[in-house]
RNA sequence: GCGCCGGUAGCUCAGCUGGAUAGAGCAUCAGGCUUCGAACCUGAGGGUCGGGGGUUCGAAUCCCUCCCGGCGCGCCA
C-alpha cells in the first residue's frame, strides 16, 4: 500500500525533474504515516526537499505532486498541500478493509516476517556467575535479552540463547571460602568477623577473636544464603568437612545449589536458555592456550614484567592489557576472546552480547583481538544497558552481590508476578537507567501497572466473544470477515494502528530495542479500550448483522495483535482477568 | 583527566532515517457504572526538550561548547 503510493510519488518527482532539465539523481524523500488524522493517512516531504534544488517555492512543487497523486483516484481519496509544503494523502477507507482478512489469516504469525532469512544469531545474556541470587539488574538483562531473542525469531532468524559463566576464577574461590567460613563459625571453630569490619572495606580485620580464628574472607559473600548453604552441609556431614579444602566440596556444593536457584528463577520469568557455556570447558578443550598461541603468532602479544600482554595500543585502543597474569593465571580477557572466537567457529552469523554498563570497557578489546584471529568481528554487536537503581525514601541504595545489598528477582517476582515484572523491565530503552522505587512497590501501585491495561484490553475481546456466543451470533473468520461496514473514524484509526504492527516488530528486531513494542501496544490498547467503553456511540453487538460481524472482526484483529505483541514480550494474554 | 550512557510536564519515561500544534503513564483537579468487563472512560491544568552557539526551508533529533548525574578507566570478574 505504502509502496504503491511511494512509487507514485517517485514518478511524479521524476517528471518534475525532467521538466526542469535536471538530469541528476532523484533526491531521498520521506513518505510517512501521518501522526495526526488531520494530516491524512500518509505525508510526503518531497516538495520541501526539492524546493532549493529547483529554485521554486515548496508549496508550488507540492501542488504539482498532489495533482499527480490524485490521478490514482481509485484508491486515493484526496491529496492536499499543507504547512510549508507537505503533501497529505487520504486513502479510501476500502484500502484498510482487506487488512482484517490478512490478520485473521496469519493468526499468531501476523506481524512476523522472514527478513532474517534463517540467519543464525546468538544472543548471550544474563551470564551471571553463580555466586548469589539474581538481582534486579540481572532480571532486567534477562528480560531484555529474551525479548530481543523473541523479536529476532519473529523476523525469521535462527536464534540461540546462551548463558556464559566463569567458574574458573577468583570469584568462585571466594565463594567456597565464604561457605567454609560460615560452616566453621557454626561449628564454633571460627569467630565471625565483626559486622563493622564487614561493612567497611578499610576497617581493621582481626585475625582472632576470643581465641578463635576469623576465617571468613575479607571480600567474602555476606548474604544469608551463604549461611544457609553452610547449614545444609553441616546437617548432612556434621563436622566431617573441617579439613576439606574450601575449593572442594564447599565451592562445588555452593555453585550447584546457587545455579539451581538461578535456573528456577529464570524459568519463572519465562526465560529458557539453549546453551550454557562455562569458562572451564574452554580450558578443557585447550581453547585458551590455542587462542594465546595464535595471538602470539599474529604478533599482537608480548611479555613484560612477568605477564603476557595484548598489544592493543597498536590495534587502535588506548592501552595494552594483560592476558596472563604474573601468577600464570589468565585474566578475564583471554577466556573471553577464546569464547567469542568459539562463537564464530560454531557458525553464528551474528553475535549479540547483552551487557551491563560496567562491562563495556572490555568489549573493544575482545573485538580487536578476535579480529586479529581472522573472525568477522564486525558481526559482534553490543547491546548495553544501564543499571537498575534502587531508591528508598528518596535515597539511592547501592546494589552489591558481595555485600548482599540488593533486591533479588525472586523477591520482586513473588510480589508482582512474571507478567508485571517483565513489562516493567522492558518498558524503557536499555541505555537509560531504570529507577525502582522501593517505597512505591506496594500492591496497590502495581495494580495500575500498564501491563494490566494491555491484558485487560485483550481479555475484553474475549468478553465480547462470550457475549456473542450467548446470543448465538457467528464470529467471522478469515474467509468471511468483511470490514467494509467500519466507517467511524475511531474504527479506521484502530485498523491503521493494527496495520503498523509488522513495521513495529521489524523495527524492534532490527534495532534490538524491544521497548518499542511495549509503547506500541499501549497505543493500540489506548484506542481499543475507549472504543469499547463508549457503548453509546456504537456497540459491537447490534441488530445490524453486517456491522456486528465487521466489529467482531475488528475485535478479533485487535486481539490477534495484542496477543502476538504480548507474546513477543513474553507476557501472557489472558482470556479473562 | 579520558571514554561510554543519560538530562524532555511535579514524578517515571516515549519520541522511528531531522518535519507540521513535543506525547504517554502516574500524581493533582472536575466528571462518568440499569445496557458487549469501571483493572475502564471523558475533560482540565502542567514544558525556555539541561544552558549557549551553529547547520537547515524546518532541530528534542545533526555539529561545537559548557553544566549536571551514572558507569568505566586493575596482573578483579
Amino acid at each position: 500500500m505504502r509502496e504503491a503510493l511511494l512509487e507514485r510519488f517517485r514518478c511524479a518527482v521524476g517528471v518534475l525533474l525532467d521538466e526542469c532539465g535536471d538530469p541528476g539523481e532523484p533526491p531521498d524523500f520521506a513518505l510517512e504515516v501521518s501522526r495526526s488524522p488531520d494530516h491524512g493517512d500518509f505525508a510526503c516531504n518531497a516538495a520541501l526537499v526539492l524546493a532549493k534544488r529547483l529554485r521554486q517555492p515548496a508549496r508550488a512543487i507540492a501542488e504539482r505532486l498532489a495533482a499527480e497523486v490524485r490521478g490514482a483516484s481509485d484508491w486515493v481519496e484526496r491529496a492536499e498541500v499543507a504547512g510549508p509544503g507537505f503533501v497529505n494523502v487520504w486513502l479510501r477507507d476500502a484500502r484498510w478493509h482487506d487488512l482484517l482478512r490478512r490478520v485473521l489469516e496469519a493468526g499468531r504469525r501476523f506481524g512476523h516476517s522472514k527478513v532474517g532469512d534463517g540467519r543464525r544469531v546468538q544472543v548471550e545474556f544474563v551470564s551471571a556467575n553463580p555466586t548469589g541470587p539474581l538481582t534486579l539488574g540481572h532480571g532486567r538483562q534477562g528480560v531484555l535479552g529474551d525479548c530481543i531473542a523473541r523479536t529476532l525469531e519473529a523476523t525469521g532468524h535462527d536464534v540461540t540463547r546462551e548463558y556464559y559463566f566463569n567458574d574458573g576464577g577468583r570469584q568462585m574461590r571466594v565463594l567456597g571460602e565464604s561457605v567454609k567460613g560460615r560452616y566453621l563459625e557454626q561449628l564454633g571453630r571460627a569467630a565471625p568477623p565483626p559486622p563493622g569490619a564487614l561493612a567497611d572495606p578499610d576497617a581493621a580485620w582481626p585475625e582472632r577473636i576470643d581465641g578463635r580464628p576469623v576465617v571468613f574472607p575479607r571480600d567474602g559473600y555476606q548474604g544469608d544464603y551463604i549461611s544457609e548453604l553452610a547449614e545444609t552441609l553441616r546437617k548432612r556431614h556434621g563436622d566431617g568437612l573441617v579439613d576439606e579444602p574450601a575449593d572442594g566440596i564447599f565451592r562445588k556444593a555452593a555453585e550447584e545449589a546457587i545455579f539451581a536457584d538461578i535456573r528456577a528463577t529464570l524459568e519463572q520469568l519465562g526465560i529458557e536458555f539453549d546453551v550454557y557455556t562455562n569458562e572451564m570447558s574452554l580450558y578443557d578443550e585447550g581453547r585458551i592456550e590455542q587462542t594465546l598461541e595464535d595471538l602470539r603468532a599474529r604478533g599482537v602479544v608480548y611479555d613484560w614484567d612477568g605477564a603476557v600482554w595484548l598489544r592493543s595500543t597498536e590495534l587502535g585502543l588506548e592501552r595494552d592489557r594483560v592476558l596472563v597474569k604474573g601468577t600464570g593465571e589468565p585474566t578475564y580477557l583471554l577466556p573471553d576472546v577464546a569464547y567469542h572466537r568459539q562463537k564464530f567457529e560454531r557458525g553464528f552469523d551474528v553475535v549479540i552480547d547483552v551487557q551491563g554498563a560496567d562491562h563495556i570497557e572490555q568489549f573493544p578489546f575482545v573485538v580487536a583481538a578476535v579480529r586479529q584471529l581472522g573472525c568477522p568481528a564486525d558481526r559482534i554487536e553490543l547491546v548495553m544497558h544501564q543499571f537498575v537503581t534502587l531508591t528508598r525514601s528518596g535515597e539511592q541504595v547501592k546494589q552489591s552481590t558481595r555485600r548482599a545489598t540488593y533486591v533479588t528477582v525472586d523477591e520482586l517476582l513473588s510480589q508482582v508476578g512474571a507478567d508485571v515484572f517483565r513489562f516493567f523491565m522492558v518498558q524503557r530503552k536499555a541505555e537509560g537507567h531504570l529507577d525502582f522505587d522501593l517505597d512505591l512497590a506496594t500492591e496497590t501501585d502495581w495494580k495500575q501497572n500498564p501491563a494490566f491495561y494491555l491484558q485487560y484490553a485483550h481479555a475484553r475481546t474475549y468478553g465480547i466473544e462470550r457475549k456473542a456466543r450467548e446470543q448465538a451470533v457467528a464470529l467471522p473468520d478469515a474467509a468471511s470477515v468483511d470490514a467494509a461496514a467500519l466507517a467511524l473514524q475511531e474504527e479506521i484509526e484502530i485498523l491503521k494502528k493494527i496495520n503498523e504492527f509488522p513495521e513495529v516488530v521489524a523495527r524492534a528486531s532490527a534495532s534490538r530495542e524491544p521497548h518499542h513494542l511495549s509503547y506500541y501496544l499501549r497505543e493500540l490498547a489506548g484506542l481499543w479500550n475507549p472504543y469499547l467503553q463508549d457503548g453509546v456511540r456504537h456497540r459491537v453487538l447490534s441488530d445490524d448483522a453486517a456491522l456486528t460481524s465487521a466489529r467482531l472482526g475488528l475485535a478479533l484483529g485487535v486481539r490477534t495483535v495484542l496477543a502476538n505483541g504480548l507474546a513477543l514480550l513474553g507476557i501472557s494474554a489472558p482470556e479473562r482477568m
